[in-house]
DNA sequence: TATAGACGCAACCATTCGGTTTCCCAATTT
DNA sequence: AAATTGGGAAACCGAATGGTTGCGTCTATA
């Protein structure tokens, strides 16, 4: 059972989830009202992000509030570093053309 | 069919394909190569890829090279952006704390 | 022109996934 | 104490996924 960042963030409702309790902590129940869909369906997107600490939960009387693990997402920014690498050397190299282009109508 | 980026970055054989031509362009039998699968795995994840416009190919002669469409790679990045701003939210929230106590400890 | 190599595509199969239903537990309410 | 409510866990089901096999096509080479 692999269970990541980038497999949790695949399934649209689970993104939709994640920016949903990005800003407060919620119940299942209260999310699901977000959406149509069942709070069952919704329990079970929550264990999978739990799962990859993408979201932790809170337990106040009966209820249960999620909350984004705001930290973990990060890693998907770190993924992304590499070829944000690539884009800025390349909009660097476009640079350098233009600036030939540039001298050569000079 | 959905067929987005989140859902094609999801398979980490994908994400390997992806880091893999994100330098230059490969063709399926030298991707396949890289990983100890068939080069029909690989052709599959290929399309996969292509049906989502992350990868170009380009036929040259009997081979086509794949390479990474880099451009397609900041949607990504601009889905984080809304996570980001809240984690700079934070962080300055947490700066406001931290001169607030080095007032008082003054 | 015949053969070999590089591929894509379709069919098939086992596994996984997302959703629903059912059941059970614990905390409130009455 | 009994009924209600919030929520997790397991069983089940249809759909999707990843991989393999086999076949057809096109290009290059002998």
């Amino acid at each position: 059972m692999r269970r990541d960042i980038f497999q949790a963030i695949a399934d649209p409702t689970r993104r939709a989830i994640i920016t949903l309790i990005a800003l407060q902590a919620m119940t299942p129940n209260a999310i699901a009202e977000n959406f149509n869909t069942t709070r069952q369906s919704v329990s079970k997107h929550l264990r999978i992000l739990t799962e990859c600490q993408l979201v932790k939960q809170e337990q106040q009387g009966r209820e249960i509030y999620y909350s984004l693990q705001l930290e973990k997402m990060k890693e998907i920014d770190k993924w992304l570093d590499q070829f944000r690498k690539i884009w800025e050397a390349r909009f660097n190299q476009l640079d350098t053309v233009l600036s030939t282009i540039k001298k050569q109508k000079k």
